[in-house]
DNA sequence: ACAGTGACAACAT
DNA sequence: TATGTTGCCACTG
């Protein structure tokens, strides 16, 4: 398949998240043929913060949410709010209880082909 | 090599 | 619906 680290799999699959749409941590794992690996997904965004280099630039984390279509976000770079805000400013409705609808906003991501082809580019 | 860590998820109460 | 528990994983010291 790919080469590239589980890291940077992470960041070229969350690039592909539409604008204004929202996908799960799991739904990564699953995608990039990973299925339990959700929680290594989540510490991957996480590490964004250390990132000074460009491939962690343009990589639109807040929109991976968890599979309850919650924020449960809180590092010492960012809160849920912080994360809230950045969903709102794309059209997107977070309750207060950080809560989005999964039903109206999720995206459930690309086909197998299509991913072997993000991959595999560069 | 190995134990600890964390932006998860499924399941049981 | 709201906790708690357990299994998983990539990465780090």
């Amino acid at each position: 398949m790919s080469d590239k680290s589980f890291y940077e799999q992470v960041y070229d699959l969350v690039r592909q998240i539409p604008r204004g749409r929202v996908t799960s941590y799991g739904r990564v794992a699953q995608m990039l043929g990973r299925p339990n690996a959700a929680r290594a997904v989540g510490y991957a965004l996480s590490a964004l913060k250390d990132e000074q280099t460009t491939v962690a630039k343009d990589v639109p984390w807040h929109r991976v949410i968890n599979s309850q279509g919650r924020i449960t976000i809180s590092n010492r770079e960012h809160s849920a709010e912080d994360q809230a805000l950045l969903l709102r400013a794309e059209g997107i409705m977070v309750g207060d209880d950080m809560r989005v609808d999964l039903d109206h906003y999720l995206w459930r991501g690309l086909h197998w082909l299509e991913i072997d082809d993000i991959l595999g580019e560069n």
